[in-house]
DNA sequence: TTTGCTACTATACACTTGCATAATCATTCT
DNA sequence: AGAATGATTATGCAAGTGTATAGTAGCAAA
């Protein structure tokens, strides 16, 4: 007997297996992550991740991408978005990386998961290395902006350094607020933040809390 | 036919078996680190393992206790040793959290393979917990101290927010520099934590590198 | 040397794993 | 309506999994 099923877009069941991924990795370990656990979270058969997906490593690689977008997404907008002054485009980058789903603890397990297989496996490192490069690239150029605006001359290499320990300070936190969970309030996290990186630059920020897209 | 062996003492024994279980891991993920696998490498059979491990849980937490003990040892030694000034401390526990085997970028693999189990066996959590404590209460001291020593009166709440920043920018320069493995020179990421670290407080550091016990 | 202890090996078992294959059923095109 | 397409299920397989168990052999004590 074969039970009725519906017939779903190609991309919405990809979508779907991907995030039933995340899921179980998230909720299981990657360790009992398997075909089966992911086609019973998404409530299909196995046999239709395969139809998907070629492999079990490709659908892996997927979710992978698609967590490194959901990590760096928030913050790469305030980096297009032209909107404020540099200052304040600075104080939305740190607070979109320190709040909303990214400050989620379950986006850590999920990034620490795929860490523990870059240097395992060069598919996931070939990943990382994308999207921590723009991660990066888009602080040095925030930085830059915003210590022009001040009439500062820092040289390009003292500004990549910069961003190099902002970068630190904001993915230290980041860690520290998803391993200790509800213990820190989110607030002062970010607070914490926004005063690091004031300090680090020896710039004064705006206080852009909760409004995103305060002008 | 039962091939010879040599007897050995049971906590050699043991030690072997976790740096075994440590190097699958690093090499080939938490995912092909099986029983099997960890017994090749350590040269016994893996009915061994079972002998001196009840489970393979019980080995996997003992490998994660290890880890942490390596992570956090030459930092924690630099809080117990009484010599320097409390400036010259604070240099060398940042110093000893960016360099040796601290450093290795296998560091990060292993490290991230255990907290992404965190969220999924409270065991791991506990493991965690107090290990990550120990190293900010550390932190907290000798900012504490060193503050003191300047002549600054910051409350025990501002300490505690200035070691959660000096925390987050030491373990967010760890990760970038594991990460980013040969990229980053090894000097500099040191010199940028320490110039983070004293921007952050507003302090001025001496400088430590090399002569690990300098005066 | 003999005895006893247990570290250690060898083997087997029940179960899970990723993947393959063939059969179905929903949808779309003509 | 009828045929073609491919998304979806059902089922099976070979390899690998943690663990259990029985036997072997190194070593210490007598």
């Amino acid at each position: 007997m074969t039970a009725s099923f519906r017939r779903m877009p190609e991309f919405d069941r990809r979508s779907d297996m991907i995030e039933a991924t995340l899921d179980c990795i998230a909720e299981v370990g990657i360790q009992a992550t398997t075909v089966r656990a992911v086609a019973a979270h998404a409530g299909v058969t196995n046999g239709l991740i395969r139809h998907h997906f070629a492999s079990k490593d490709n659908l892996m690689i997927a979710a992978y991408r698609r967590i490194i977008e959901m990590m760096t997404e928030p913050a790469l907008a305030v980096l297009r978005s032209d909107e404020g002054t540099p200052h304040d485009r600075l104080a939305r980058f740190v607070l979109a990386s320190l709040s909303g789903p990214v400050a989620d603890p379950r986006m850590l397990s999920l990034w620490a998961t795929f860490v523990s297989q870059i240097h395992v496996d060069p598919t996931y490192s070939e990943e990382h290395r994308t999207g921590y490069l723009a991660f990066r690239d888009a602080i040095e150029t925030l930085i830059g902006q915003a210590l022009a605006a001040d009439g500062r001359s820092e040289s390009a290499e003292q500004i990549k350094h910069l961003a190099i320990a902002v970068n630190a300070v904001i993915d230290g936190l980041w860690i520290e607020g998803g391993l200790s969970a509800a213990e820190i309030d989110e607030d002062l996290q970010i607070a914490i933040g926004i005063r690091s990186v004031e300090a680090l630059l020896g710039i004064e920020l705006p206080d852009v809390r909760q409004n995103g897209k305060a002008s």
